[in-house]
DNA sequence: ATAAACCTCACCTATTCAGTCAGGATTTCA
DNA sequence: TGAAATCCTGACTGAATAGGTGAGGTTTAT
């Protein structure tokens, strides 16, 4: 399982839903535009990280999203695993893939490759991503 | 673009390759069954890594594979980049890729993923896997 | 009642994955 | 020379996944 444009979008989102003002919903319409993202697609996203515990909704008028667990402690992982399945680079890395175990060396390959993503992956939060562009924003006024 | 079983079959059979007599071609129908590949699929990837420069190739009768590249200068980074192409998590990682690099932070992530995953294939080459097989072997004879 | 939002689930098209098939070219040996 | 073993090539295929779209329903504020 790769990582898709599933989690790509869902990171875009949830970073613009973090960098507004927490204490109102916002409407996921206003998320897509701002980053180019189909609203569609994004609902179904948005729909599986609700249910997952990331995100809470809110129905009718004056409706739309905010995080459920605070941003800083959603990681990038959290994302990838709820909205593309866990990373398997090549299979072997789940216990009974594989049948050679015994005599077959490789598969420790790619548990290395595994281990290795999700570290990254699972060191870097939605917050620090908004905080981010918040100083690349501040940045490029210098230069305007 | 995901790692494959491609690159996960050329792996054990280029593994398989490293632990014979280097001397003489090996058939691909002998590391085929060796490893339970099938045949024709891995004819595909051998051509591919001959293309490469990975393997070299003998026709007829005592032909074969053997190493064109000696196995310890052959990492698996190499062989899953020749046959699944760059690793590339989430697009983002190449240049123009994204139109959005300079309000988005968030393409940096998958960058690092994709450092990550190369640092480890890179630091692995086949003649390391193969030598990790003997010690299996060795250590399994203690118990039988 | 109406409009703004979320919710659900089915559907769809293109691409990729994991092979298979058919036949051809080259080399060695009898 | 002929047969056998091996590599070589390109087309094809069935299943799954990716990346959406569409149609309609439910909840809520005004």
């Amino acid at each position: 399982m790769n990582i898709t444009t599933k989690s790509k979008y869902a990171v875009r989102a949830l970073v613009e839903l973090a960098r507004r003002n927490s204490d109102v919903p916002v409407p996921l319409m206003v998320l897509a535009e701002a980053r180019g993202i189909p609203s569609q697609f994004l609902e179904q996203l948005f729909a599986a990280l609700r249910r997952a515990g990331i995100l809470q909704s809110f129905r009718g008028v004056y409706g739309g999203f905010s995080f459920n667990r605070p941003p800083d402690q959603v990681t990038v992982l959290d994302i990838v695993e709820i909205l593309d399945g866990p990373i398997e680079p090549a299979l072997c890395t789940s216990e009974d893939a594989c049948d050679k175990r015994a005599i077959c060396s490789v598969g420790d390959v790619w548990v290395q490759a595994k281990l290795s993503v999700e570290e990254v992956l699972s060191g870097v939060t939605i917050q620090e991503l908004a905080l981010r562009e918040s100083s690349l924003d501040g940045a490029s006024m210098y230069y305007i």
